[in-house]
DNA sequence: TTAATCTACAACCAAATGGTTGTACGACTT
DNA sequence: AAGTCGTACAACCATTTGGTTGTAGATTAA
């Protein structure tokens, strides 16, 4: 969890992550499409991938990268859980006030 | 977002959200649940308030912290955007291959 | 075959992160 | 009034992060 996180506090990596759900796309595509390095781009998806939330398949010399909306999911469902919680909290707090 | 993502990027902080979503918590009760200083923990509050993830309010000599929903939301709901953009993209390919 | 393209990876750097200890100060307790 | 408790904050440290450049290997194109 710490590294889906990690992986989506950044701007670029959270780009990345729609345009390749959107559609796959090589290293190179998306390196065209920001203001830095290649290998500063490479490097984005290395963390996007070590968090499982893109994956990697070889195409010829490219490297076509696809979103995995399964980690997403993940992550979404987690959050989902504390929302949970705190409407748990609430609803006691409800009972409370309600012992009339 | 960056901050929000960054900020449940710990194991620590995520816990601090999930205790403080379920009911409020002093810093110190906070602090006594984990194996490191105080100041550490203290840092965690200050990193998960920077986000708005959790706010904190002065009673007494003590700072009670509560989880945000509504940041946690936040966080989901651009989780989910995700998803529907990949979403977006199986139409389109079932409308590609069901042009028959 | 030679040249161009796409990717991988190492080395380096400045800045941020996650932790520590120490000090100080306001708010309760006795 | 003195002591304790809860918090804030600074200084420091090791590690990680986000970026760079440079080199090298595969694959495609001329």
């Amino acid at each position: 969890m710490d590294r889906i996180f990690r992986a989506l506090a950044d701007t670029t990596r959270r780009d990345i992550l729609r345009r390749t759900m959107a559609g796959e796309a090589s290293v190179s595509q998306l390196a065209a499409a920001y203001d830095m390095s290649f290998a500063a781009v490479q490097k984005h998806v290395a963390v996007l991938e070590g968090a499982g939330l893109v994956t990697k398949q070889p195409q010829g010399r490219e490297r076509m990268i696809r979103g995995n909306p399964e980690m997403v999911q993940k992550a979404q469902a987690l959050l989902g859980r504390y929302e949970e919680v705190w409407r748990a909290r609430i609803d006691r707090l409800d009972a409370l006030l309600a012992d009339d």
